[in-house]
DNA sequence: TTGTGTTTTATTGCCTCC
DNA sequence: GGAGGCAATAAAACACAA
């Protein structure tokens, strides 16, 4: 492109207007304006940076159309930019002395280039959130599908409960109402469950625990303390945890196993913030 | 070749800082 | 008030399919 030329290219302007002056400054200051259509003051492109330094010529001759910048210009210019994006005068003058451009065209570059690398930078941020919001869509599906699952699993189990109850068998040792007399030993938050409370059958939602306790609830407006924490949730309520009795096809044992273990649970405190790599994490765990 | 979309160069107006 | 930055925009140059 231009190979007849060393360095070569037109002072700024749009068709409509153009410049007097060498500067970036005298530019700005003066701003004053040629109508093009003169075209008796049409110049050639610049044939060294010598000539483009010459104020004279430069203001005898008016500029040819529009040039870019050659291979060489823009890859100097790339590097400078990575060096330092914004540009000192002293810097603007000796990268326009070299490429043999005016300080103004050295400075529209570097204005342009980073107008650039913001459009980029925001591409590669919305790029960032949305593969971060779907893998938390992924996540939030996930847990609810889990939670649905265990839904329907309370309520075929709560039948089979009352099934029992009506033949007249015993429950083994204390029935769920007695369940939400039981406190913390330790004094510390109380541990009043039963299976309904633990799962709720309600229309209302979900996997609910105590009001005063922290609580992940599906409820359309859902709620996760962090990321991480969606994923242990659903690993600590996941059925694969759930020893099924139901494997040895009898379909007993299972309303044991939900008792105790429902009653046996251990309130932790949320941990939300730290958390080592294989920590059990959550807001219960098995005891 | 030509119509059309994209990229690059440059201008303008406004704003902030010193 | 001058200098320089940015957003918005114009327009030339370029790329490319039909």
């Amino acid at each position: 492109m231009d190979s007849g030329h060393f360095f070569f290219n037109n002072p700024p302007c749009n068709g409509n207007m153009l410049f007097l002056g060498n500067g970036d400054s005298v530019f700005r200051g003066a701003r004053s304006v040629i109508n093009m259509e003169d075209t008796s003051k049409r110049r050639p492109f610049f044939s060294s940076p010598d000539e483009l330094f010459d104020e004279e010529y430069y203001d005898e001759q008016l500029p040819e159309k529009k040039r870019r910048l050659t291979a060489e210009q823009v890859h100097l210019l790339e590097k400078s930019f990575e060096t330092e994006n914004k540009l000192e005068l002293d810097r603007k003058t000796q990268l326009a002395k070299n490429l043999g451009l005016q300080p103004r065209q050295v400075a529209v570059w570097f204005q342009n280039r980073r107008a650039r690398w913001k459009t980029k930078q925001l591409e590669r941020d919305y790029d960032h959130l949305k593969s971060s919001y779907d893998s938390l869509v992924s996540d939030y599906d996930s847990v609810r599908k889990d939670n649905e699952k265990l839904k329907a699993e309370v309520v075929s189990l709560s039948e089979k409960l009352q099934a029992k109850e009506v033949v007249g068998e015993p429950m083994p040792d204390k029935k769920p109402e007695e369940l939400r007399q039981v406190e913390a030993a330790d004094g510390g938050l109380p541990v009043t469950v039963k299976v309904e409370d633990r799962l709720s059958t309600g229309t209302g939602g979900s996997a609910v625990v105590e009001e005063d306790g922290p609580q992940l609830v599906d409820s359309g407006d859902s709620y996760f303390p962090n990321h991480d924490n969606v994923n242990d949730y659903s690993r600590c309520l996941s059925m694969d945890q759930v020893h099924s009795d139901e494997d040895d096809g009898s379909g007993e044992g299972r309303n044991n196993y939900l008792y105790h273990e429902f009653v046996e649970v251990e309130r932790v405190e949320p941990q939300p913030n730290h958390r080592e790599e294989g920590e059990a994490l959550g807001w219960w765990v098995w005891s």
